[in-house]
RNA sequence: GGGUGAUUAGCUCAGUUGGUUUAGAGCACCUCCCUUACAAGGAGGGGGUCGACAGUUCGAAUCUGCCAUCACCCACCA
């Protein structure tokens, strides 16, 4: 097989993803085997894939690759979440540039261009992610719309209703009025907003409607609400406001009667001490009212626009009748001043409006049991966060968990299996035939026609909290008696979960929650938690900066495996990641690395005859014991979640031990310009340390390991390395590396040395070396130093030369010509200076009775042991000195 | 306002219960080299009083306190 010069993915990637594909590798079935499970955060059906989503899914693919190399049935479940607050505002902006209204159509008509903008746009982003190489179960796709997902979505609110957790009820929710839905309080954000502090004159009332001259003043920041007023409030241990005990005020403009009522919850040295009190648009002001029976008037609508009831701007957007109202009140004379203000406003998450508190019926999923299963799940270690700090935040919010609400006013997502009957009772039920059977229960006369469903649908995240239940087994979600089927019973729990911090408890906790109901059991043992991805400058990626890199692009041009370590190298649980192009050049460049490490080798002749050299037995040797080594630790940082760091220590394995060192040592040298040959016992141990290597980096990087390894020999058909085991932990021989690193410092001096004084590398030298270097080692030295001779000695003698030191043991090179005595003599007084400094810092440790009388044996070993090898440098460098001055 | 986390080389980060750390890595940087795998490369090299202060300890990047800066989360005073 040929290799090109360089290495091209574009010619690899696709390639072995169809084989994959066609060879159904990523398929798995239960068998015998120990499952490894991971079901995808599913993305927006409509999404388009970020670079928010690479780093998830490279995550995820590493660990169900690595999974599957250790030999457990991996199982990567796909899909798509419905999203339907964000995909139903697609739909009607789409349909809005066609001029067609939401409004004009019928809840069937939209749902047909809904379903139509699905088909359309629907799974892109699962097409995306086959670039990136994800080893998902494309047979297992799932969509929280599909039909048996659903079902099991409505079993589950008609058995939450049962059992009495859901309730229907008028609260004041978060209104969006650009997508014309309630949202929960999680999908709400407060942003500092600047606006203005209105003081407003209210006159008290005559008690027949009409003004005093007495007044007193409120401070707002939403004038265009007066309207709605219902009272004025006060503390009632503000002594400033007494006098208005028992008063009537009128609302300015429209003259109308409201009281004034004395409520703790008004500060006393906010604004003025005074409140507006405005329970239709205000969540506290509603508490207010109820606490003080306060009559409800609603002059906002659906749209954000003022209606009748507010008498005044009626039909006028609320920021522009805030602008007018302003102006009204001026001109009344009712406008005391204005004071520049920053206030914390709500906006949407989805579509950025602001918020408008809004009293509607909803539906409601209490909190206080599922919240309790699910902050037990998590205590007790059954889910482990990854992160551990995230349990802090988690706990806190599940001990003051609101109940949630689940009904959102959208036609797209899942319909509430609500039906009302004419008189406005309703059941619930699955289906409407069992609704029918339920209301004849209540009136025989009823029929179909006579019920009308629930107009809302459910909130996204009611769906895909039941995403590790659900994929598996559609039926068991609303039936905790139901029997797992096979799926199921196997694949659940899953294994790890990797997701973003930002849905820890729109998602995360509520999975753990159903998953407790329905299986009695977490979800998952482990949630790893990303962090955001952000630019070299720290901002997070958006599109809106165009900071965001094509992720498509990005592969394009430098393979999906490139993009993978770019995302990974600095991709630590929890921390943020800045992103830069820079880290998938690195990226390319270790591939190109690899591919060439692979050119090297391919292009030997082997001569079966030949006994390995002394050099290459103890290369073969030491890389052995290094690569066991590393393999221990790589095994580690898997185990703690350290995904960086694994690859970090395997890319220093390949590139700095393989390719820097071994490589070089059995490198078979050129002679009279043809290159030698290599001995077969040292090539075959070197096609198997490449092979490992592969396999190690194969979890990384798939394709140009896949590629390579079937270059190494012929694969039978259908052979994968997704399906090679994973290097197994086996003990290793730290002497044989401590003196391999003494040799490395012995190379790397003699270098130094070539460098500062200028010398070629093709010109051979000779080192003398003192006792204490194995000597079964000095052949790497001879041949990475290109050494003519090599001998260990008692003496350096009379010749001309450096010395250097290799830990304790002295070595020499010789030169003539090249030495500056003067330049060797200061160098070595330097180092001798620096050397008993730390002897004297070593011994004043070693001389304090506390230390000796407070320390651990082995930390008084070890400086008994820096003090000999100073104490023996020094020697040296004195000896050395002595020797140059008499020179 | 409450909480969590961070602060170590120019950048991004390791540093696991305080002692084999005289503080490491990758990238970037500087010098030399187009040498027969790879210039997307090779060889060598410089660079940090571990945010500030105080304390505990024989010993602190590591533990405690306080402060500063940054990030995020929760709550929202009209």
């Amino acid at each position: 097989m040929d290799l090109s010069a360089k290495y091209d993915h574009s010619l690899v990637e696709d390639k072995w993803y169809n084989y994959w594909l066609e060879k159904k590798f990523f398929h798995s079935e239960p068998d015998e085997r120990e499952p490894y499970t991971i079901v995808i955060p599913p993305p927006n059906v409509t999404g388009i894939l970020h670079m928010g989503h690479v780093l998830n899914n490279t995550l995820n693919d590493v660990l169900i690759r690595k999974a599957r190399m250790d030999g457990k049935n991996a199982c990567w479940v796909p899909g798509t979440d419905h999203a339907s607050i964000a995909t139903e505002s697609k739909v009607v902006a789409k349909l809005k540039a066609q001029g067609i209204s939401k409004e004009d159509l019928t809840r069937e008509e939209f749902l047909q261009h809904a379903w139509a903008w699905k088909e359309e746009h629907g799974g892109i982003i699962l097409k995306q992610l086959r670039k990136l190489g994800a080893s998902c179960d494309w047979d297992r796709t799932r969509f929280t719309m599909d039909p048996d997902l659903s079902e099991a979505v409505i079993n589950t609110f008609v058995y939450f209703y049962k059992k009495g957790w859901i309730y229907k009820g008028v609260r004041m929710v978060n209104w969006d009025p650009e997508a014309l839905t309630a949202v929960s309080d999680d999908e709400v954000i407060h942003k500092d907003t600047k606006s203005h502090f209105y003081h407003l004159k209210y006159y008290i009332s005559d008690g027949q409607g009409h003004p005093t001259d007495q007044y007193l003043v409120i401070a707002t920041t939403r004038p265009e609400t007066i309207m709605a007023d219902a009272a004025i409030c006060v503390n009632p241990a503000d002594e400033r406001h007494h006098w208005l005990r028992g008063k009537k005020v009128l609302i300015p403009l429209i003259n109308r009667e409201i009281p004034v009522i004395e409520d703790s919850y008004v500060e006393m040295d906010f604004g003025t001490g005074c409140l507006k009190v405005t329970p239709a648009h205000d969540v506290h002001d509603y508490e207010i009212g109820l606490r003080h029976n306060l009559p409800v008037l609603e002059i906002i609508d659906d749209h954000g626009k003022l209606n009748e009831k507010a008498q005044i701007l009626v039909g006028e957007d609320r920021f522009v009748a805030r602008k007018k109202i302003v102006k009204m009140l001026e001109e009344a004379g009712n406008l005391l001043k204005v004071e520049e203000y920053i206030s914390p406003v709500g906006y949407s998450e989805r579509t950025d409006a602001v918020i408008e508190p809004k009293l509607s019926a909803q539906w409601f999923l209490k909190m206080g049991e599922l919240a309790k299963m699910a902050l037990e799940t998590v205590e007790s270690g059954r889910t482990r966060l990854i992160p551990d700090r995230y349990m802090n935040t988690y706990r806190h919010w599940m001990e003051n968990a609101r109940d949630w609400c689940i009904s959102r006013q959208l036609w797209w997502g899942q319909r509430i299996p609500a039906y009302y009957l004419p008189d406005g009772q309703y059941v619930v039920e699955p289906t409407p035939e069992a609704a029918l059977a339920a209301a004849q229960a209540i009136d025989p006369s009823l029929r179909a026609e006579d019920l009308r469903q629930d107009e809302d649908v459910l909130d996204t995240w009611f769906s895909s909290w039941l995403w590790p239940i659900s994929v598996f087994d559609p039926q068991k979600p609303g039936h905790p008696d139901h029997q797992p089927n096979k799926d199921l019973a196997y694949y659940y729990p899953t294994n790890d979960l990797v997701t973003g911090p930002d849905i820890i408890f729109f998602w995360v906790a509520r999975m753990i929650m159903a998953g407790e109901e329905f299986m009695g059991k977490e979800p998952f043992s482990n949630v790893y938690f990303t962090g955001i991805v952000r630019d070299k400058l720290g901002r997070k990626m958006s599109k809106t900066l165009g900071n965001s890199p094509d992720p498509l692009d990005l592969i394009a041009k430098y393979g999906a495996d490139a993009v993978r370590i770019g995302m990974l190298l600095c991709a630590s649980a929890g921390n943020d990641i800045f992103y830069d192009e820079s880290q998938v050049e690195q990226g390319r460049n270790f591939c190109g690395k690899i591919w060439n490490s692979f050119r090297l080798i391919q292009g030997w002749k082997v001569d079966e005859t030949l006994e390995p050299s002394a050099a290459n037995a103890i290369a073969v040797k030491w890389f052995q014991n290094k690569l066991n080594q590393v393999v221990e630790t790589v095994e580690d940082h898997y185990s703690k979640f350290r995904i960086s760091d694994a690859l970090m220590a395997i890319y220093k394995l390949f590139w700095d031990d393989f390719c820097s060192w071994f490589l070089e040592i059995i490198k078979p040298a050129y002679v009279d310009g043809q290159p030698s040959p290599i001995d077969k016992k040292t090539y075959d141990a070197t096609l198997g340390f490449f092979e490992t290597l592969l396999k190690m980096i194969h979890p990384v990087m798939p394709f140009i390991t896949e590629e390579l390894w079937h270059a190494i020999s012929d694969r039978a058909e259908d052979e994968t390395i997704m399906y090679a085991p994973s290097p197994k932990v086996q003990p290793y021989d730290a002497d044989v590396l401590v003196k391999f690193e003494m040799a490395q410092e012995a190379v790397n001096g003699i270098r130094s040395i070539r460098n500062q004084k200028g010398i070629a590398p093709k010109e051979a030298l000779t080192l003398k070396c003192k006792e204490g270097f194995d000597p079964s080692f000095l052949p790497v030295v001879e041949k990475l130093a290109n050494l003519s001779s090599v001998t260990t000695v008692e003496d350096f003698g009379s010749a001309a030369g450096v010395s250097f030191m290799v830990r304790t043991v002295e070595m020499f090179i010789e030169l003539s010509g090249l030495v500056n005595v003067e330049e060797e003599i200061a160098k070595l007084e330097k180092e001798l200076a620096y050397q008993q400094k730390f002897l004297a810092g070593v011994r004043a440790k070693l001389s304090n009775e506390r230390f000796t009388a407070h320390a651990p044996e082995a930390v008084i070993a070890n400086e008994r042991k820096k003090e000999a090898d100073s104490l023996s440098k020094i020697e040296s460098y004195e000896s050395q000195l002595k020797a140059l001055r008499n020179s």
